[in-house]
DNA sequence: ATTGACTCTGGACTATACTCCAGGGTGTAG
DNA sequence: CTACACCCTGGAGTATAGTCCAGAGTCAAT
């Protein structure tokens, strides 16, 4: 099969493969005399693979180590669990931040509509003051 | 004030502060014989202004505009909302891809622990196959 | 042999929000 | 006058996950 092929099985660009290849997560491929890669279904099985993982929120060089595991001939499911565990962690982090950041913008709407009813020229997010007590960045 | 002073005050850094007057967001200030920027009160409104609706969770090319908003002298609020909506309306987008992502890892992890109970030698998420009825990307 | 579709490489480019650096100048206290 | 802290500029670098490109070569069919 040639790249383009494949790209279209697996739903990618063909770019994006060689970007993978690039990047070590899939081997380089057998070539034709006249230079062609050609890849097998094991091939297209790593790229479906990676579009799986991927869409569990794993980055590629997450991916990485995991595609390691994956070459491993006992495929062992203990450290894949701790990973999988790990990025729950951290979505549910973002869940959190994300929630508290619908509260701030509902808040901040809220006093929006308050000065909208009063007919009040000027806007309270717009204006100054407000200063206090945030948190420093370094 | 020197720049440095105004880092400070704000909590942001002098090279932070450089970003965004060459980013249009903060006006450029008077200068010293020297060269050195002299910065005023109203120079640590905007700044102040810049991270409060950072932490909104806006862009600085929205901020920038915000910042326009905010130059005109009637300060109007209904934009504003709008924009705010408009915030809240993706927030509550990300939201909703985060909660499907933390079912699909919840799902991921189960299947692990199934595959342990049993003391199967193999991970379900590593193995192939599987790889039916996924949207492509262009 | 020619056409047309496909592929090759290396490198530049995208967006975001900064940080870090060298090499040099400035401000002010003593 | 000298030391020392601070400031200046322009440019490069960071991470992420690719995309896009030119210029050249290849494959299969006719």
């Amino acid at each position: 099969m040639q790249i383009g092929i494949v790209a279209k099985k697996v739903g990618l660009s063909v770019d994006a493969i060689r970007f993978y290849e690039r990047n070590a997560l899939l081997p380089r491929p057998a070539r034709t005399q006249g230079g062609f890669r050609q890849y097998g279904e094991r091939d297209v099985e790593t790229l479906a693979f990676i579009r799986r993982v991927q869409g569990l929120g794993f980055k590629l060089s997450e991916i990485r180590s995991l595609l390691n595991l994956r070459g491993s001939r006992m495929q062992p499911c203990a450290p894949v669990r701790r990973r999988l565990q790990a990025k729950l962690a951290d979505v549910r982090e973002k869940l959190a931040n994300l929630q508290k950041l619908e509260f701030e913008l509902r808040s901040a709407l809220r006093s929006c509509d308050k000065e909208l009813r009063k007919q009040g020229a000027h806007c309270p997010i717009l204006r100054d003051r407000d200063l206090q007590g945030e948190k420093t960045r370094q």
